[in-house]
DNA sequence: GTGTAAAATGACCCTAAGGTCACATTTGGG
DNA sequence: CCCAAATGTGACCTTAGGGTCATTTTACAC
């Protein structure tokens, strides 16, 4: 956590620092960050980092904490009302929802795509003050479907809620810049795929 | 490409850096690997890797190399005979050889996963020697669907080679510590789910 | 205005790691 | 056996970049 020095910094200045920091992480990822252009970009002395913040992680994870916040701010409504819709339906709301989110701030979700994808170091420390956000979120999906009497026999709830949460890490991503009608049929297309993997019939 | 000296070393020798290599880059990744760690494994002086490899990136690519080589040493003789299955059939076929190949070499394919996921830059490099053979590979199987008869009207075939190229780059990658029976439940489901996209009815 | 605590600063430090080089050793031809 | 060319060697160089600290500046209480 950043210390209190930061908290107490002119909001103009604050968002600058973080604005910085966004771009950077958003632009290089973290691995290719670098302090010198957040520094020179938010136009604050390299001693200065070190007051607001304890080192380059604790930046970082400032941000991907707030770029949860903001996703799970989109997610939760959805999550929310799972069991007055269907497994397919609930599916597609989870896209929409996310792509909502990527398209309302690009920055955010390229900082939650680095992590995701080349962060796994990271991810399972997050998970520990997060618990299994990601998983939990499509345990709770198929549970809901469950109680509907939607899912198949003999599902392993826990595996096939990780194989959806790969499914839908990795391929959105890649269609994120895709116009917004190819867009529309791959997430009916994979909504279609998981829902004939899970539910009966 | 290593330096001649490389080539002229006694065969015991090569294949202890070769295989010290393997294993770094398999093990920690590119940006992860380590010269040092590579020289002291294959009991080399540092002087005389810079004798064989020109620089890190050098030995890199001249593994990756060899990994491409692999893999289409197992997938060609699958596009060769295209013509004779359904897309289905091929799409199947050509998973099974990607698992065949990633069980046969770990290493080699924890180099490839580390390269297709981590290193997008490297990969525009590469590709301008191998002329997309990625994304021309399932360009390949389309068109000959497309010969056949099996596609749907009005299809991208570029775009819908693309899409292919990415679920089967990222997708099975994730299921390949899974175990066999999971495994072909997983290849059946994608190989129906990109049948259904792209093939009439 | 003065003194004290907080904050700002940038030159500096330190480590990791890729890459070099002057020298030592081996090899092979005459 | 001798010499030259090729090869082997590891101490050293260099750079990048995260992190530190002594010093200065600012803010505020009295």
């Amino acid at each position: 956590m950043p210390k209190q020095t930061f908290f107490n910094l002119a909001p103009g200045k604050r968002a600058a620092i973080a604005g910085a920091a966004l771009a950077e992480f958003a632009h290089y990822g973290y691995d290719g960050s670098n302090i010198n252009r957040i520094v020179a970009a938010s136009r604050i002395a390299k001693g200065s980092f070190y007051q607001y913040f304890e080192d380059k992680k604790d930046l970082y994870f400032h941000l991907v904490d707030a770029m949860v916040e903001k996703k799970l701010a989109v997610l939760n409504p959805v999550a929310d009302t799972f069991d007055q819709h269907t497994f397919a339906q609930n599916m597609e709301r989870v896209f929409l929802a996310g792509y909502a989110f990527a398209d309302s701030d690009p920055q955010m979700y390229a900082i939650g795509e680095d992590f995701v994808k080349k962060q796994p170091a990271f991810i399972a420390q997050f998970m520990e003050r997060y618990s299994h956000e990601a998983q939990d979120f499509y345990l709770r999906l198929l549970e809901c479907a469950g109680q509907r009497g939607e899912l198949r026999e003999g599902l392993d709830l826990q595996v096939t809620a990780h194989f959806i949460y790969v499914l839908c890490a990795h391929v959105p991503m890649e269609l994120f810049r895709a116009d917004r009608e190819f867009r529309d049929i791959c997430i009916r297309q994979l909504v279609g795929f998981v829902s004939r993997a899970v539910t009966k019939a």
